[in-house]
DNA sequence: ACAATATATTAGTATATAATAATGTAATAA
DNA sequence: TTATTACATTATTATATACTAATATATTGT
């Protein structure tokens, strides 16, 4: 048996947050539960991608579903999903001041 | 010019933390800044291994780095990395407490 | 100027990840 | 029972990532 330490596992989870796609699909499910052609639909994905996407958050248990005659819904399971985006998104904004911040400077006065 | 769009920018600063070594980086350096050399002395890794890590999380600028003599002191910019595992680390422990949570159900009574 | 030390960078290779296309499966409707 | 719809899975291929080993660079001491 190959238990993964827990590092790994953390990492893991980490990076099932981490890619373009994953992020909006939870951005859009932060409105509340989607069926799955309701996310490729708005996102304008393949539904094989958007599906292979979903399996890997589900995967790692950061999302909940259910089945609904012929739809699956698909739900965030823990806030903390949101709270990390939002987390990233403010030191994506402070970085982009700083740089932004060296320009100033060299074309002040 | 290729002007990588916001949620790729978020995913990459997400990512720089999605591998178990940069965690593990990370986590030493919540105790305060560290040289090169005391990192992959402490964590029994390659130091070319560790400069690599070091330099992908400095470009993601979630490290900042200042010469001391030979050495280069190493440290985490933004309390939000810190933040950001402390809720992975929530996250994960709900998930394994709700799979053993499964297993008692089993056992019990 | 030369040696030693700390770190960075590069090259090479193995492994992981992602996208598309094709196929499979389960639920409902006719 | 057959067709249709929604979704999942698999195979293939391209690209990205990570590790090791080797080499380069920069700082300090002699």
């Amino acid at each position: 048996m190959k238990t993964s330490d827990l590092y790994t596992r953390q990492a893991d989870l980490i990076k099932a947050l981490a890619h373009p796609t994953r992020i909006r699909i939870v951005e859009l499910l932060r409105r509340g539960e989607r069926c799955v052609c309701e996310i490729y639909e708005n996102l304008e994905l393949e539904q094989s991608n958007v599906s292979q996407h979903l399996s890997l958050m589900k995967k790692q248990g950061i999302l909940d579903w259910r089945k609904e005659g012929l739809r699956v819904m698909y739900r965030v399971k823990y806030p903390q999903v949101f709270a990390i985006l939002d987390l990233a998104r403010e030191m994506l904004r402070a970085e982009i001041h700083s740089t932004l911040g060296v320009l100033n400077e060299k074309t002040a006065e």
